[in-house]
DNA sequence: CTTGATCTTCAACAGGACTTGAAGTCGAGG
DNA sequence: CCTCGACTTCAAGTCCTGTTGAAGATCAAG
């Protein structure tokens, strides 16, 4: 169904188009996630529809998933035309199964911190989300104890959080 | 209050204690989360009262909180003595109140794309989550209506991703 | 005093998502 | 044809939280 030659969109376009900028459209073909023919002068020129993969990009971004993960579902999907409804479904329940998950965990973290601002850890010792590893240093190195493996991963969440600003 | 000098701690002390690297431990002092003496020999000696602050850090790692925000919330602090309870009211509402704020948005999110899944957005045009900006173009850049004016900052947050795990 | 563990500083890397800059090319209007 | 803005590539920088490594000093025990 691509009839008119007409439909093909210039970085610039693009880039006004999605609300991003020219470097970050470039960057996402880099990545693999759109991709592009050339004119004769080797400008990039893309079709309408990876304006749909660069919402379905910024929602990902939004959500705090990671581009290696928008990439994965991408895979799925067909290259030359549209992603359709039901492509939508099937990333959007993964998505949304994904910010449950850390909904969550955050909702786990708030009941524990809320807990402990009213409770009887007093002198501080002995308290779960302190746990201040000094008197309780024995048992073992450090307060990890409350999130087994994945310490790691909370990091930034700044953006996530979609906090901060670039 | 600081009477027995036997109380200071080297960093590979401090380190076990807290169950973190050593690196770690350095990487705290140079963005003045935590400070030292220094023996005749250059060494870092710690007081006993860092690994509160350590677990402090801790906590706030776990939370998804930067180091950043620690330091604002440390600035309050006594230097010379250990946190007390007051301290520790103090920023764990602070914290709690940053959780919920975050949890809020993640349900706002949650909600919006759930409810997006079995939404009449059948052709995908004019859904509020993807919002193609294509039709739509005209009403200015991008896809960033949903997030008023904080689109910018999710940079990096490698950790960011928050979620997704490192 | 010697040995070996621990410590010192400083620089560089990681990784995620981009941005910025330099140096040069293309395309469209006049 | 000229010019200017938009485009090209590629390298490097940014932010965050550390880790890793190199080269050398110090500490505690024997």
């Amino acid at each position: 169904m691509d009839t008119a030659p007409v439909d093909l969109l210039s970085v610039g376009e693009v880039a006004r188009r999605a609300g991003i900028a020219t470097s970050a459209v470039r960057f996402y073909e880099d990545q693999g996630l759109i991709s592009s023919e050339r004119t004769t002068g080797n400008q990039r020129r893309y079709r309408r529809h990876v304006l749909r993969r660069i919402s379905l990009i910024l929602v990902a971004k939004r959500l705090g998933i990671p581009l290696s993960e928008v990439a994965e579902v991408f895979t799925g999907l067909p290259e030359d035309r549209m992603p359709g409804k039901h492509d939508w479904d099937r990333i959007s329940r993964r998505w949304a199964e994904q910010l449950r998950a850390r909904r969550a965990e955050l909702e786990r973290l708030e009941a524990e911190l809320t807990g402990c601002i009213g409770c009887g850890c007093v002198s501080l010792r002995r308290c779960r989300v302190l746990n201040p590893g000094d008197e309780l240093a024995a048992e073992g190195p450090g307060p990890r104890r409350l999130l087994p493996g994945t310490a790691g991963e909370a990091s930034a969440a700044g953006g996530a959080g979609g906090a901060a600003g670039a």
